[in-house]
DNA sequence: CTGTTAGCGCCTTCAG
DNA sequence: CTGAAGGCGCTAACAG
């Protein structure tokens, strides 16, 4: 039989009221009345109905996070964010409810249920869409929520990467090792992001008087099997780029996979670049140049956030941005072309 | 305002009860009645509160999992096993409840809040321990759960990969390749499978006529520092080992690490295998031998079988043994030492 | 076919 | 200092 405050109540001979008070620690209860009570409960192994409270005290003390299904594999993104948001709310105390779903509409029916059922006390979202549902929703149902990421969507509290500093950095970098022929693997358009970074690129481009090709412009979808695809259609091109910029680590992996299959040497005939640094990134043969994310430490700051927003505190920074730092490895390196 | 069946029965003009069953899809119900039921509570964007629900039917369509904190970083383990239980939580309709803690006591309380406080149906252990203290306390509270693990601690639902065979093909291979002085990094004794991989490796050895050094053997703590630190004592035996086994990929790479620090090529003039085949294992530099663990589809088993329980349905094999697979790769490549 | 009643376990006034 | 009463939102008998 599960253990109620009814049972401890017989057991003591006391009315659940006086129970309940006693384990809540409120003062008005007799400190001798308060042990005997905290010692049968003890005994009896008594844990609290978190349904029983929730439904009283509207509060879940859980946040809550959808996991897009196809990125399990493809993306180490999300594992790590979800290490850092997880570590953080186990640090206060909160519970994490996760809900993978397939991207999409399903995805946006997950908030909905996560959030209009009373089972979490706020959401973090990642990688935020442009006109993001998502975010239109969490704002119009006044629930407390922190995306990684920001967007056209209006104002709210939001944590993100500086990716156009980041992806200038990286364009400046290859520019001092020679290149002029610089590709770009984008990710989807819809996700905001990719803009910012591309607008990071072209500024790069700018500044070295080098003019954006379109030809040098190809989209893939975030997976390595994408990236060696965009990869190989950009080394077919009668004038192929000396280096390929992947607007993320997995991407620029399959990039690397591509060149290899062309029997062109990583870091020597071609440089390749990610954006991430994923920790398989410092593994890859040659390691991969790319620009660090600190995912896992902004998973925890968001969650720092989240907690605020649920307590109704007032967020001292709504607004956060990192700025990223460039990663030099081998996959850029070795000789001028 | 929160949309109840309060508020639909008031638009409605019926009584509570009648919307619930109208939504609830009972045959009890005017067709008429319930096709106005379910427009109000669309056009109201109804979500029926989940803690009154659990309330009342005592279940949550969630289940639960542990996670050590210490685990984030140092092991690709968890993650991909979360990564299959969940994806199949999914294909279910259930919700996964994460709860990161404090490995050891905090984990067992961890379990203990979870089940007693009714937030989950069933419950997934994974890395068993010897006496495991969380199987001996789900038993005894027999709530549903299933294990990614054998253990001397009684009959319950587990799966396991045959460790035994593994690290015997695995002590073959080096054996075949000219290696007779074969070192193990162990993990910690209290976890079950470090007994029975120890048991695969005297097994592989005796096969060969080679006998066990107790020199040989070095305990570390499964992350790569541990892996190292184990290494680098193994190397400076006065009869060092030509090949070392570790229980796990992560210490190999440590391992690995500890080979390039004494200048020792990996494959070459040292081979190295690790054991789970975590995605890393391809990458590294040489890439790794090493003993695949399907984790991912493990994790995908383990809540089918938890499903099962859930529902009191039978179990057709309550006891799934898997046989992992040797991968040979370059770190235990190259010639004969 | 629909409504009334009761209660899941907890917390919070409000009286004693 | 303690108890009785009410209600969070939902479902399941049991009557009409």
């Amino acid at each position: 039989m599960k253990v109620t405050l009814k049972t401890i109540a017989q057991e003591a001979g006391l009315s659940i009221t006086t129970v309940s008070r006693a384990l809540a620690g409120y003062d008005d209860v007799n400190e001798e009345t308060r042990r005997r009570v905290i010692d049968i409960a003890r005994r009896l192994g008594y844990q609290p109905n978190l349904a029983a409270r929730h439904l009283r005290s509207k509060q879940t003390r859980t946040v809550g996070m959808v996991i897009p299904l196809t990125s399990y594999f493809s993306d180490p993104f999300f594992m790590e964010l979800l290490s850092g948001v997880g570590r953080q709310a186990a640090e206060y105390g909160y519970d994490l409810l996760l809900s993978a779903q397939q991207p999409g509409e399903e995805e946006l029916i997950a908030y909905r249920r996560m959030v209009a059922s009373s089972r979490i006390d706020g959401v973090i979202v990642a990688r935020v869409w442009k006109d993001d549902p998502r975010i239109a929703f969490l704002k119009e149902a006044q629930h407390p929520f922190v995306a990684f990421g920001r967007s056209n969507a209006g104002d709210y509290p939001y944590i993100d990467v500086d990716g156009l500093s980041g992806m200038r950095q990286l364009v400046r970098h290859l520019v001092e090792r020679g290149h002029r022929h610089i590709a770009l693997i984008l990710s989807p358009a819809n996700l905001v992001f990719t803009a910012v970074r591309y607008e990071g690129y072209t500024q790069g481009l700018a500044e070295a008087g080098i003019p954006v090709r379109q030809d040098y412009l190809v989209e893939a979808d975030l997976s390595q099997e994408g990236g060696c695809a965009a990869a190989h259609r950009l080394l077919t091109l009668p004038d192929p780029p000396t280096a390929i910029i992947a607007c993320n680590d997995t991407m620029a992996i399959g990039a690397m996979e591509a060149a290899r299959e062309r029997g062109l040497r990583v870091g020597r005939d071609l440089a390749i670049a990610g954006f991430d640094d994923i920790p398989l990134a410092a593994h890859t043969d040659p390691p991969l140049t790319t620009v660090r994310q600190p995912i896992y430490d902004i998973g925890r700051r968001a969650l720092d956030m989240l907690i605020r927003v649920i307590r109704h505190e007032p967020l001292e920074e709504p607004h956060v941005l990192i700025n990223p730092q460039l990663i030099v490895r081998a996959s850029t390196g070795g000789h001028s072309p």
